[in-house]
Order: C-alpha cells, then structure tokens, then sequence
DNA sequence: TACAAAATATGACAAATATCATATCGATAA
DNA sequence: TTATCGATATGATATTTGTCATATTTTGTA
C-alpha cells in the first residue's frame, strides 16, 4: 500500500521544497542531502529550526498538528527526498499501532531535540554558540574534523541567533586564533578540545 | 480500564512534581491548578518551557521520546492531577487508534507551540519580551486584565530569557510610563494597545 | 511575634552585541 | 566578458543587556 503511494523526488540546491503557511500533502522522507528547517518573521528574517539529514522525516512536526505547514523547507545541496501522500499514512495510523507508537516516539525525540538545541544555544554566547555549530557540523553531519560548510555566514547566524557580521567575526577569530583552519566555506577544525571547552563554557 | 487505573494527586504550591532524568512512570493529566515545565542547566540555572494550565497533558512532550523525564515539572499554586499508569496508555494506544491519532495531534500542537514561543521571544528585547509575557497571562491564562501573578520575577526571567534585574527593571518602567498598574504580584493593564504595541515591535 | 531568607527595587558600571559604513571577493546571468 | 549582486571581511561606534552593590520589603516559619 505504501509502496504504490510512494514518489521519489529531486530538489537542486537552494529550492524550496515547502513553505511556511502552505498546505501539506504528503509525508517526506529525506532519502539523501541536506535540508533546513525555517520560519519566517514579520520583517522577513529568517530563523532556522534544524538542519536535517538522511533518514529524517523533514516534515513530521508540522503534520499531525495543523495542514498547515509551520515552517519552510529548502534544499541545502542536491537532495532526495520519498514522499508518501498523507492519507495513506493516516489510514496507516488506523491500522497499525505498531505504527502510531513509532510516530509518536519519533515526533517526542524531534521536537526534545529542537527545544534542546535552542535552549543551549540560548545560554550560550558568540563563541560559544560558534564552537557549538562547527562542533555540530564536525560530529553529527560530516564525521570529519575537515568540511565544506553548507550555509552561509548569514544562514549560521539564523540557526544560532546572532547577526551575519558577528559570525564572521568569530569564526575569523578562531582562525587567528588557530583554533580551525578555513578557506572560505571549508572548514577544519585543529584544535578540537579547545573548541569542545569553548562550546561548553563560553 | 483507564478509569480503574486513574488515580488522583494533589500538589501544594512549589512543590516539585517530577524531576528532570527521573523515570516516567504515568500519565498526567492537569485537572486544576497551574504548573511550570524547565530544564536547569549545569550551572543550575532553570529554564521554564512553558506554563501549563487545567486540561493540559503535563508530561506529554517526555513521554514517547524516552524512559526519562527531559524537564521537571513543579506546581506553582495548588494543583490537581489525574494519573494514568503509562503502561495502561501504551496498552490504548495499540488497541485504539483514534486515541492514537488524538496524541500525535496533541504532542505535535504542544512541541509547536513551545518553539514558536521561544522563536517570538527570541527575535524580542528586553521590553517585548515583558510586554508579551504580561499579554499572556492576560489572555491565555486569567482572561482578565487585573490578575495575580502566579511567578516571581525570577522565574519570570527565565521564561523570557532574561536576568531578574531588567525583568524588575522593565516592569517598574511600564509602571512608570502608565501603561501597568502594580502592586507587588497584582498587575492590572492600563494601556492595552500599547502594550500589544511594545509586544508586537520590541 | 520575631527572625531569616527570599523577593523586589534601583543605581552605577562593565561587557556583550548590534548597527552602520565600507571594501574586497566570487559567483551568476545578460 | 563584464556587470551585478550576494557573500565575506573588518573597523568604529551605538545600543542593549548583564553584573555588582546595596536597600527595602515581603514571606515563611520557628
């Protein structure tokens, strides 16, 4: 039943695969890249949620709340992405408990992790909320001490609360500093424990 | 079954009613009273997530993520709570699937709910975040203008992100300028508009 | 009631962060 | 190819917020 419903899908990046506000049709698996999560305030800035990988399903914490969605989504590099409409995976809710208790586990483990994240960042400052990015690029998104970043300086400073130009400011302070080596968007981390302690504390 | 496994707990003012990293044991269920959900960080300084009111699932957002409570959970006035074995939900939830589409409903709308708040608070200084804090009690929790806070200011800082001092600080202020009355913890709103104004752009 | 602890209050100052200006670099499209 | 726009970069300055000190008031409890 699934399978039949199911249609793989291919956005370039930068496209934006959903939006704020916009009704939703279906259930997306993120097969394979890069997406972030968004919204957008009243003066047009952007506040990003999350950044999703492989195996995450992108839209989950809007689906059952409203058929609306609550945020955007757009593509961080070329991604796949598996949709399967929404009512079948509403009749799927019907008929399977196996099924409803995985959602239900999976929306609790998204939405801790969301308000997780913004909390930490939010008792954090600059250099720390920096050092917590880069650290999250290293150990959860690449696995690599060495990497290309897949935002901006500006779309940094949306996922961790601080102005474009603060952000440069830091991480070219880090540089100085020879906490991580960087050549435009590549990033390499040289002094990991450093950065761990600036992550903690600052 | 549920009604043979209800049980109901009455909690005083300040009392803690689950900790952080505690097991998850039941279901709760507020029936009367108020209560505030917070992480404290390892400097031991608390982070209210939300305040919650009569019909709320309390422990909800913990529940399906994992064994242990992610936040702690203290009454701020006296407070009624019907409890629910977990065990006896879990059992509901494969047996029923209407109930289960009700908590996927219900999580989803409560995780939303706490991120949009902080994402308002976050983009507000130290006057809006106040002046939207005052607005919600008024609105969503007394339904009058004229209530008693059911917080101290330091507890208010920490639902808003801020330190006691401008919390006070502010208050006194919007004392000042007119736009509240207050008498230790009864505020009553004189100039509604202009505090939705100060909510709305500061 | 009286005492201690917590909460409220306010000023002076320090620290953190944002804003504004300006320059260079790099990618993309006509 | 070149023009343009967005991204990166950095300094100077303004603004916001936090910290520290110190009183006063309120609250809970012995």
């Amino acid at each position: 039943m699934v399978n039949e419903a199911r249609k793989e899908l291919v956005f370039r990046r930068g496209e934006v695969m959903s939006r704020e506000g916009e009704p939703i049709k279906s259930f997306m698996y993120l097969r394979e890249g890069l997406v972030k999560l968004y919204k957008t305030n009243i003066h047009g800035k952007d506040q990003i949620l999350s950044i999703n990988i492989p195996g995450d399903f992108i839209n989950l914490l809007s689906i059952f709340s409203t058929s609306a969605y609550k945020y955007s989504i757009t593509a961080l590099e070329e991604t796949k992405v598996c949709e399967v409409n929404l009512d079948v995976i509403k009749k799927l809710v019907n008929s399977n408990s196996k099924f409803s208790l995985r959602l239900l586990n999976r929306i609790s483990y998204i939405s801790d992790e969301v308000i997780q994240n913004h909390f930490e960042i939010n008792q954090k400052q600059v250099k720390g909320r920096v050092a917590y990015f880069l650290l999250f690029l290293a150990d959860h998104i690449y696995k690599s001490h060495t990497y290309r970043m897949p935002v901006t300086r500006r779309e940094v400073g949306e996922l961790i609360s601080m102005t474009t130009e603060n952000t440069i400011r830091t991480l070219s302070e880090f540089r100085k500093d020879e906490i991580i080596g960087m050549d435009g968007k590549t990033i390499s981390i040289l002094d990991y424990e450093r950065l761990v302690n600036i992550g903690r504390t600052g």
